[in-house]
DNA sequence: GCCAACGTTGGC
DNA sequence: GCCAACGTTGGC
């Protein structure tokens, strides 16, 4: 069996929340809107089925780490960048050669309480981590084994 | 709502 | 290929 890789991936809740994800049709949706080509770049060469993503709200109180996806669709073209009526309409994406890719990711759990970035910035191990880091802008993100682990225990979560 | 940080665009 | 201008992200 392959090695389960693990993400963070934001989404402002007011466009699409966690909750959004847990009541979504088999749970699951496909990560549309990526515009950023290092994040299109991990979603392209890294994103393996069964890799593990905490899912962050940003933006909108409360902060943080909500709690967990998993990726069940590896990359694909990202409809929207072809459909003009989209806000992710992109132009220079042809159907022949698409700039712009999503995976399909679905529901794992919620968090009992979110992880806020302040609880992050002041965990020990998690100094490294890039959501933490200031000006950090990338909407998907790897996370190394240990930081899940730390994020999972804060979280008072343990996955089968 | 402000604005620092960052990514992209486009003139040269 | 440089870099100023511009647009976006996202914490605060």
């Amino acid at each position: 069996m392959a090695e389960t890789r693990y993400w963070l991936m934001k989404s402002e809740p007011d466009v699409f929340s966690l909750s959004d994800l847990e009541r979504a049709p088999g749970r699951t949706t496909g990560w549309e809107g990526v515009r950023n080509y290092q994040a299109r770049n991990y979603l392209r060469d890294q994103f393996k089925t069964g890799d593990r993503v905490l899912f962050y709200h940003s933006r909108v109180e409360p902060i943080g780490i909500q709690g967990v996806a998993e990726v069940v669709r590896e990359a694909y073209p990202d409809p929207t960048a072809f459909d003009p009526s989209s806000r992710y309409f992109d132009p220079k994406s042809k159907v022949a050669s698409p700039t712009w890719l999503q995976v399909d990711v679905r529901f794992v759990c919620a968090f009992p309480a979110p992880i806020s970035l302040a609880q992050l910035k002041q965990t020990p191990g998690l100094e490294r981590m890039m959501v933490v880091q200031k000006g950090s802008r990338l909407s998907v993100q790897p996370v190394s084994i240990e930081e899940w682990g730390i994020v999972l225990a804060l979280a008072g979560v343990s996955l089968s």
